[in-house]
RNA sequence: GACCCACUAGCUCAGUCGGUAGAGCACCUGACUUUUAAUCAGGGUGUCGAUGGUUCGAGUCCAUCGUGGGUCACCA
């Protein structure tokens, strides 16, 4: 005879594992179980949110509303009590006295804790101080919280912890429960914007049999079934041109891009992008719909083209400043590039310049290695560069005057390249060109230069209309627009190590 | 990848010259029916990131490692 063996589950923690606090509030948690009342409880029918009773009091004055939210705030009275619960819309006071709760459910307090969410009933008042409040009739426990919160008046400072655990973060920081209200109001107002533009939201994969669309190193992964390698996109880019081919004029797709690269303030390694494709348009159309955008959306969030960053005042009223890049090199290195034409004088000005350079950069390479190196952190105020060498634009077309260069530009704002857009290279032949070079870049060890894509290239020979795109880095609009120093103060779970 | 900084109670932080581990909030006990950083009386709850080393003695000095942050490199 066999019997079943239910394996021993040690899903609670150990005593010795249990700090003083933890051990009470899941005394206090036993305790209201003894009594019949669930610690973990079910659905609450709510009638208002704290911010509607604080914004409509004199409406409500007086009527019964049920409400709930996290106890943030607890100040016992003997036979009366105070706390302010917290919601999504804010924080409200509740007062809690014996003699209307009536002994036994007044008693319940003794196993409240702070950070547990309650649901409560109750009628809308004001006490004697003024503050708008709700005198409760009764109250439920919905969740019993089995660990301290933070400290109410430092809150939570400790970086790791507000990384790894951004709901802590969340429930006791407001300001950072802003940002990322404001990531989402931001985000909400490009499609709006967009959408009225007539440009379609789209999906395209996320795992790409060849990583295109950007010179960056990808993730790689496998599919089991199929026994194939597969990239994490390092951009839509080459998707979204091929919805273009089929006739979409107008595509865009906001969403998450992966590149395995290093992490900075500016870096993590997935992050949102907004890419946009507009047919019969070029980069001097897309130009004025990315300052367009942009100042919409700055107008829509924060009622202003004109923000403050880390303490500078930037304005992003359109039009934005345009320079080229040889331009931009002129006026803050003080050397004229455009009359260049070797790589010996290049590598000559460069050397002089002290700025650094590769084997394999040409004098476009090192063009705007200088670029980047003497004008970049200049560029402050919403600035357009425009006329960027071919050789690093493999999927931009050629200026009609000058083939050296591309009908392409950047905006930069705070030194910082916030969007980057082109008119597409639409022609089959240039772009298997251009792909061939940066395939022996890569085979000269260059391991983001692109991929062959003989798929784009043929989808290209069915002819692409002309094409204006744009990319923008959403996560830096997002720190422009809310003041965050670091890119992970808008990301909600930035990448960290794994712990442990 | 290099360099610099940080890591002490649940949280925010002190900790002198190397000599028994501290404060505020939170928590516990008691009082309190309009408080709001409630107040009053009492109570320190700790693997000082980890491991070695030096020393009679290490939170403190040294080394290595871990995690995080910053600068640089990298990332058009």
């Amino acid at each position: 005879m066999t019997t079943k063996q239910e394996p021993e589950i040690q899903s609670e923690l150990t005593a010795e594992e249990l700090n003083e606090q933890m051990r009470i509030r899941r005394e206090k948690m036993s305790a209201l179980a003894a009594e019949g009342i669930e610690p973990f409880g079910r659905k609450y029918q709510i009638t208002h949110h704290a911010a509607d009773i604080t914004g409509r009091f004199e409406a409500l004055e007086g009527q019964t509303v049920r409400l709930a939210g996290r106890v943030m705030t607890f100040r016992g009275h003997g036979k009366a009590a105070f706390a302010h619960i917290m919601d999504m819309s804010g924080q409200i006071q509740i007062y809690l006295r014996q003699d209307e709760m009536g002994t036994n459910t007044y008693a319940l307090l003794d196993h409240l804790d702070l950070g547990d969410i309650l649901g409560i009933e109750g009628k809308v008042f004001r006490t004697q101080k003024g503050e708008i409040s709700v005198r409760a009739t009764s109250l439920e426990f919905l969740a019993k919280c089995l660990r301290p919160l933070p400290e109410k008046w430092h809150g939570l400072k400790d970086i790791e912890t507000r990384y790894r655990q951004r709901y802590l973060d969340l429930v006791v920081n407001p300001e950072v429960r802003q940002t990322f209200l404001l990531r989402s109001k931001t985000i909400k107002a490009l499609r709006t914007l967009l959408d009225a533009k007539g440009f379609v939201e789209v999906e395209t994969p996320m795992m790409h049999p060849i990583a295109g669309g950007a010179a960056a190193r990808p993730f790689i992964t496998h599919h089991n079934a199929l026994d194939m390698k597969l990239y994490m996109r390092i951009a839509p880019e080459l998707y979204l041109k091929r919805l273009i081919v089929g006739g979409f004029e107008r595509v865009y797709e906001l969403n998450r891009v992966f590149r395995n690269e290093g992490i900075s303030i500016k870096h993590n390694p997935e992050f949102t992008m907004l890419e946009l494709y507009q047919a019969y348009a070029d980069y001097q159309d897309i130009m004025k719909l990315t300052e367009e955008l942009i100042a919409n959306v700055a107008l829509e969030i924060l009622g202003t083209t004109k923000i403050s960053y880390q303490g500078r005042e930037i304005d992003l009223t359109p039009p934005w400043n345009r320079l080229t890049m040889t331009e931009a090199v002129k006026q803050y290195g003080g050397v004229d590039f455009s009359q260049v034409k070797t790589i010996e004088e290049a590598r000559a000005i460069a050397d002089n310049l002290q700025v650094k350079y590769e084997p394999k950069d040409g004098v476009g390479g090192i063009l705007n290695n200088i670029f980047e190196e003497v004008a970049e952190k200049h560029l402050i105020q919403p600035t357009f560069i425009i006329g960027h060498p071919t050789e690093i634009s493999p999927l931009a077309k050629r200026n009609k005057e000058n083939p050296d260069i591309t009908d392409r530009f950047e905006a930069f704002v705070f030194g910082r390249e916030i969007a980057n857009g082109f008119s597409e290279l639409n022609d089959p032949i240039d772009q298997k060109g251009r792909f061939l070079i940066q395939v022996s870049q890569r085979e000269s060890g260059d391991d983001e230069a692109h991929m062959m894509d003989e798929d784009y290239i043929t989808a290209l020979e069915f002819g692409m209309p002309p094409t204006g795109g744009l990319g923008i880095g959403i996560d830096r609009l997002v720190m422009f627009l809310t003041d965050s120093y670091s890119i992970r103060d808008v990301i909600l779970f930035p990448h960290m190590r794994h712990k442990e």
